[in-house]
DNA sequence: TCCCTCAGCTGAACCGGTTTAGTAGAGTCT
DNA sequence: AGACTCTACTAAACCGGTTCAGCTGAGGGA
């Protein structure tokens, strides 16, 4: 076994209470033999067993993030691996880490939680994707876990709230098209259960409204690639199609361009597109995708804060606010196309992915 | 505080040591008494302590996996939430949780692994990204942290390794765009740090070279979308231009397709194209990318199942060969173009990117 | 009947820290 | 000088489990 306290204290001619007081910059031991027993720790080596530390104070030392998402999709959502990164940042200045669940089978999300809470494995948990009237807060308050939402939940909720508003940034890609001309804009929203869906069908909704148009060009998709497609494909088929489409994430941006692009039309001579996020590899497509810029990584860095405030009791009790995203233009928008030439679809073109056909599976997404 | 053993074995009327033997299907208690214990138990809802049961048996019952990458580059590779889900899928089963570590700043990474060894905090790691002489191993040897890794290090290593042939499949692809009447078949590489960048760099060579063929046709990239845009275009400037491309990854085969689209080249008719991954988005491009099924899923739950298995000192000692991933043929590889059409690059489309522009970064990428 | 064995259980030590109660000794005040 | 206060420290209890040594009583064998 490696070196412990008691190694030290012997080793400095103390007792275990003064090594662990000196170590914890507490009072009870003089600067002269807080320095001896320091320098002696320092030089056997010695690292305090965060297991009895946690097992006398109580606390684990660990945060929880439980990311509930079909095995399959996981891959695609660009959101997490910045957010957790984020969290890492604050953890590592706070010898905290991060317990990742991820729950791929139906029922495995409220397990992983239960996981988590029962053995006293975290101290806390960051709840992402709130849904409505999400389960996961009464859950929570039962099993007397704390937590931080990434977002404030529409159900009653006790625990703080790190917000990212998403109206502006919709807002702002519907009224960039409206500048380019377009009427006819169309939504493809992301799965309505998650309250992040419902708020960017809102934005896009008021926006509309302002301008005085119909909001009636909407599809419900699920945030994924697949879903992105199939509503694309439905909107497309309206008689009066749209111009110009605003996605509720990059994936179905991505994916509903592809094939708008595989029915023969030209984005955006003949269609607009917006995505969401911001993901990497949308800079990399042709076009390029117009997008909103969201922050990922300072979301993970403030909520990992935020909870870490909640368990010393400094936190102020008020939801924290993040700047809110903003619109990056990039080249998949451009001028609505003169009513003159409005190209009725052309046949599809020799590239058409038979696995686009658009069939509706359910899945989710990220914030 | 919640309930306790004593509490438990009190209510039953029993000692403390008759619970623990009870509750471990430990002998020692008779079938009646341990019957009375897990009913009383269960009754007062009893959860053992996670911390108490680890100090005692000097277990942290986690496992440990750190991930370097830039933090912009976080969100684009498609192999670790597949990989973490599948590590996950095997600690479910054993109560293990796992501990993620983003190690984005240099020197984060060594610092990551102390932090997980030094306060006993996890009892084993998974080794991800295996590069060319790789410290970690020296690092991890000197923690005396328990390990497994993702292919076996080209240095000695005393730690079991799970491994994924990535050779069968880059030869798979390029006898592909042989029968498809290819010569020039260039390859795009990962970074050669990594031991996947060589040993797929060395399966394009051996395949190459089996059918006669130079292996001039090679542009070192970072696994990353724009190293990919960079090596593309390298190629492409070549006097005697590849007609098809072998991409390390999926990442650089999707950004190496859209900078050939941008530049007037189709795909596949003047330009075949191969990923490696099967990231999901891959299917929804335009054309599809063909590209290499791999199964991180299945290598995450290999994985996880192996470094338990030598934690409990029930390993056999030999590395574990996985299946080796194969060939999906999908719309980005196409016969090759006859030599009396060979169409000079043309001028680049509108929706050229300013952001593709070549430059040299260097980032990193999983296997 | 006496001795032995062994299943079934208890009590206590232990893991490595934190924290509380207590104490020795120096300094202060009257 | 005696009472009092502080500082600096120690000894021991404690967190909640595991595990080891030992005890007890029932059953078997001679």
């Amino acid at each position: 076994m490696a070196v412990t306290i008691s190694d030290v204290a012997h080793a400095a001619g103390v007792s275990k209470g003064a090594v662990s007081y000196a170590l914890n910059n507490q009072p009870g031991v003089s600067d002269a033999t807080r320095g001896r027993i320091l320098q002696v720790a320092k030089e056997l080596g010695w690292k305090p067993s965060l297991r009895a530390k946690g097992l006398s104070s109580a606390k684990a030392y660990a945060l929880g993030l439980v990311v509930a998402r079909d095995p399959k999709l996981l891959g695609t959502d660009p959101f997490f691996p910045a957010f957790i990164a984020g969290i890492e940042t604050t953890l590592a200045e706070h010898d905290y880490t991060l317990v990742l669940s991820v729950a791929t089978a139906p029922g495995a999300e409220e397990r992983a939680y239960r996981k988590l809470a029962d053995g006293g494995r975290v101290d806390g948990v960051i709840l992402t994707d709130v849904r409505h009237n999400d389960s996961r807060i009464g859950l929570l308050r039962e099993l007397k876990l704390p937590a931080v939402t990434l977002n404030r939940p529409d159900s009653d909720s006790p625990f703080p709230a790190v917000s990212m508003d998403d109206t502006d940034g919709i807002t702002a890609a519907v009224e960039h098209l409206l500048a380019l001309g377009h009427i006819r804009i169309g939504h493809v929203g992301g799965a309505q259960e998650y309250i992040h869906g419902r708020s960017r069908r809102r934005a896009w909704e008021a926006a509309m409204a302002a301008a005085g148009l119909a909001v009636d060009l909407f599809a419900e998709a699920d945030f994924t690639a697949l879903g992105g497609v199939a509503a694309t494909a439905e909107l497309l088929r309206r008689p009066d199609r749209p111009t110009a489409i605003v996605y509720a994430n990059d994936l179905m941006a991505t994916s509903g361009q592809s094939f708008a692009q595989s029915q023969g039309l030209s984005v955006p001579g003949d269609l607009s597109i917006t995505g969401y996020d911001n993901a990497e590899f949308t800079q990399y497509l042709n076009p390029p995708l117009t997008t909103i810029a969201t922050d990922p990584m300072r979301w993970g860095r403030v909520a990992a804060q935020a909870l870490l405030d909640q368990l010393n009791g400094t936190h102020s009790g008020h939801d924290t606010e993040l700047q809110a995203p903003s619109l990056l233009v990039r080249a998949s928008t451009g001028p609505a196309p003169s009513p003159t030439t409005k190209p009725a679809p052309k046949q599809a073109k020799k590239h058409t992915n038979p696995s686009q056909i658009p069939t509706g599976t359910s899945t989710k997404e990220s914030q």
